[in-house]
DNA sequence: GGACTGCTATGGTCGTTAAT
DNA sequence: ATTAACGACCATAGCAGTCC
């Protein structure tokens, strides 16, 4: 505004006018309104230091500005009131009467009033059904007026489908029903503040029965370290006992190696703060700053047992197995050939077409049994893409015409890739057993 | 004339609301 | 969440009127 300023960097209250000197301590809205020379609580500034156009000036602007903001304010209520307005739940069809039979409050029905006031006990038998039939119609339509918003909320916001099916969900809905009309929703400040603190306290006080069961058959401390979407290297701490697994802590260890020493003082913590005599194993993956830290723990707590996490041993027979030279070529090719098809949108599209629809990549939960997947998909639908890479469709692709289709094409065909599939998957199930079992 | 009361204008504070 | 803006409310000063 250039009218005013700051007399207390400290204190955004304390202003000063620059047309008259006056200090005040009404902050902004108490100069304006002085400068405007609007409002009861303020004297009228008489522009003593300036010209009377610039008063003038300044008047203007700071009622402007005044008005503006009062004016952006009732817009505001205004709009709120409308968009409740808006919502019509309990008036549909206009038979608004019999749903409020007997009921001179304002209706505010619960789901049993509906049913018990609805029905006239003086009424007859034939009657009470008449009205039964008319209140179901009603209470059908009311229902689905309110699923409507519900689904548009849903539709708007990407909220997935299945974040209705629970029993929280069903809970919100009733105590929203309950509470009445002119519900206050939570601000998003209020679900990231107390809100979320105090459901953060309920969880706790649930896990206090896992505690118990702790205490009673001992726990597993399970600790891996992963990176996130921004490449943060992150540990995470959790327990298992009978009664299921449970979160502990996570930690960013971005700034430090990821030493056999850092994770045993980070397994020691754990063990300390759930209690060493409740826990009766840790379990880790094998990578070999694990298999030091296992040697650590084993120094401090010889009773406390250090196990190789068993999906991530299997993982790594599989990637043992991937590299044995009769399975390498193989797996290379497939791969090779699921890349170039992945890679090319039209491709892609000509493979789906004949698989009708279905894929052969499937992103496995780990790399390497993705591979046998991938394997094992390709081998499932052999028929239809042997048909596609001898059909016109699939040739008359510009991309197969290319170096790497080419390639890709001959290997799939020469080296007849499906046949190799079957040997692999079969060999492969009987490595693994053998492994396992054996 | 001094004490008191009541009123108003203005200043100051602080809780609420909006914006970032 | 934090901060800025707002506005309701309280405090106080100053004034006028009234009473003793």
């Amino acid at each position: 505004m250039g009218v005013w300023v700051l007399v207390d960097i400290n204190n955004k209250d304390k202003v000063k006018c620059i047309l008259c000197d006056k200090q005040m301590c009404g902050g902004v809205y108490r100069l304006k309104q002085y400068i405007a020379q609007e409002g009861k609580n303020v004297k009228k500034c008489q522009g003593m230091k300036t010209t009377k156009e610039k008063l003038l000036e300044a008047q203007e602007k700071c009622k402007k500005a005044l008005d503006e903001a009062k004016r952006k304010r009732e817009e505001k209520t205004v709009r709120e009131l409308e968009l409740r307005e808006e919502v019509h739940v309990s008036r549909v069809g206009g038979s608004e009467e019999v749903t409020c039979v007997g009921s001179l409050e304002p209706h505010k029905l619960g789901p049993v009033d509906k049913w018990t006031k609805a029905i006239d006990p003086t009424a007859t038998k034939s009657e009470s059904l008449t009205q039964q039939r008319l209140n179901k119609e009603l209470w059908k339509e009311r229902l689905h007026e309110v699923h409507k918003y519900i689904a548009r909320w849903v539709f708007n916001h990407a909220i997935s489908f299945n974040a209705c099916d629970n029993d929280e969900f069903k809970q919100m809905c009733e105590a929203i029903g309950q509470f009445g009309p002119g519900i206050e929703p939570p601000t998003m400040f209020d679900l990231r503040g107390g809100l979320l603190e105090e459901e953060y306290a309920r969880t706790k006080s649930l896990l206090q029965e896992c505690e118990a069961e702790k205490m009673k058959n001992g726990c597993s401390i399970m600790t891996d370290a992963w990176s996130d979407k921004k490449r943060r290297s992150i540990m995470n701490v959790c327990t298992n006992c009978a009664d299921g697994t449970s979160f502990i802590s996570s930690k960013e260890m971005s700034d430090v190696s990821h030493t056999s020493e850092v994770i045993f003082e980070l397994v020691d913590k754990a063990i300390e703060d759930i209690g060493p005599d409740d826990v009766v194993q840790v379990v880790t993956d094998n990578a070999s700053n694990n298999m030091g830290a296992k040697k650590l723990l084993h120094v401090k707590r010889p009773h406390i047992f250090w196990t190789s996490c068993a999906a991530h041993t299997i993982n790594l027979m599989l990637q043992g197995i991937g590299n044995m030279p009769r399975f390498k070529k193989m797996i290379d090719q497939a791969k090779a050939f699921t890349i170039f098809v992945y890679g090319h949108t039209r491709t892609l599209e000509c493979m789906r077409y004949f698989t009708e629809g279905k894929e052969i990549v499937r992103p496995g939960v780990t790399r390497f049994a993705s591979n046998y997947l991938t394997l094992d998909s390709i081998q499932e639908k052999k028929d239809q893409l042997r048909k596609m890479v001898v059909h016109s469709r699939w040739d008359s692709l510009k991309d197969v015409k290319s170096k790497k289709g080419k390639k890709c094409h001959n290997n799939y065909i020469e080296s007849n890739l499906l046949e190799g599939c079957k040997v692999d998957i079969g060999s492969f199930c009987a490595i693994v057993q053998s492994s396992l079992f054996g």
